[in-house]
DNA sequence: TTTGAATTGTAACTTTTGTTACTGTCAATT
DNA sequence: AATTGACAGTAACAAAAGTTACAATTCAAA
């Protein structure tokens, strides 16, 4: 786990706060698709993003899902760090997109660390940051873009986030993510077909280009 | 400015934490509509809002508006936070809703209260939770109710925050907000008013039942 | 008092999105 | 090989939201 750390972490933890983490915290490996934590859940672990990816997803009323966005290496959960702080339940969905490793902090260290560490400090204040930034580009493609560009957008992150041109998702799985139907989405997608910017298989989508 | 910043902060903030925001501080009151903050403005210090309220809005390409959250009393801006720490410019815009009163605090003094005292970091942390669960309510919003439900939801917010049940817009400011068109809030005004559950007037909607 | 701008109401229409229904195809399993 | 269920394509329709156009009203300024 130091070596996770150090490659991952080094530039920006002090060292010792490296070795703290080293001490204290445990490593964790997810599948693709493991849910790691639930709405209502209580959290009692803060996780450290080493590999892999997680998408955040909000639930409404009906249980229909919309995705917010995607954590990557070097990240942590926002969420999780305020729930931590304020005992509170979660407000999220946390799904494995890749399988993923993760070092789990215990969350009686999160306040120990931000008296202690300046880096730990900076580390959570930008983890806040981008997080809002994140959040502020799904409520622009929720209220300034139609479905076809929110389709697009969703298919150039999945893209970005697996590292891989060919999506593994049904249209049925977009949809879910989209807050949309499949009906809506095949269509949209067949559309980007004919216009020759990605092709269609089963099970998975071809970006051709974008 | 000592006895505001008792009044509003004194259970949330260490006696000697009040002395220091007391003394690098400074009143600052603003007019309701008058502009704090625009898109791509570099922050230098931060609001702790005193009374009255601030809105904050975020734009699109078209430079057409969509309504975030309200800022009240005790709260400060999550947004200005990492602006500040981040020297990156703001994501969006601030309006005073109400006659506002805030005191002003020099971006200089974050980190080093961040270091100094627990409650301002609990203050901070706290913020950026609340921050982030409005957000999440602002999504919530736009991505799983239709135009109707959201008037509803805008009307409820706007009569919260200024504390009064007439409502001081027109129907153009509305769909600005909403991030709609006027014509569409007049016909969904118009079936509330018919429904008996809000009296439609030349520059204000009073709140019968909602 | 007249003018003109802002505000609101409303009809008619278009576009976008969502829904229902049915079809064919693929692939795993028996 | 036959069965079954998941997946995808598509038509037809419905609902929600956006657009255009115009009329009526109010109110402040000329």
């Amino acid at each position: 786990m130091l070596t996770d750390l150090k490659e991952n972490f080094t530039n920006i933890f002090e060292d010792a706060l490296i070795e703290e983490i080293n001490e204290v915290g445990t490593l964790k490996e997810v599948k693709e698709g493991e849910k790691l934590i639930e709405i209502g859940d209580y959290v009692r672990s803060m996780p450290l993003l080493i590999s892999g990816a997680i998408k955040i997803l909000r639930e409404d009323d009906d249980g229909d899902e919309l995705l917010l966005y995607f954590l990557e290496r070097g990240d942590t959960c926002a969420m999780t760090l305020t729930c931590c702080l304020g005992q509170t339940k979660s407000e999220i969905r946390a799904i494995a997109e890749l399988d993923t490793t993760l070092i789990m902090i215990p969350i009686q260290k999160m306040e120990e660390w931000t008296g202690k560490y300046k880096s730990w400090r900076n580390f959570v204040f930008q983890s806040y940051h981008e997080r809002l930034t994140e959040m502020l580009e799904t409520i622009d493609s929720i209220a300034f873009y139609n479905m076809d560009e929110r389709l697009v957008k969703y298919l150039q992150n999945k893209k970005k986030v697996t590292k891989d041109s060919l999506i593994n998702s049904t249209h049925q799985e977009i949809a879910y993510e989209l807050h949309t139907s499949r009906v809506v989405v095949s269509r949209l997608l067949k559309k980007l077909e004919s216009m020759g910017k990605i092709e269609l298989y089963r099970n998975s989508i071809k970006i051709v280009s974008l």
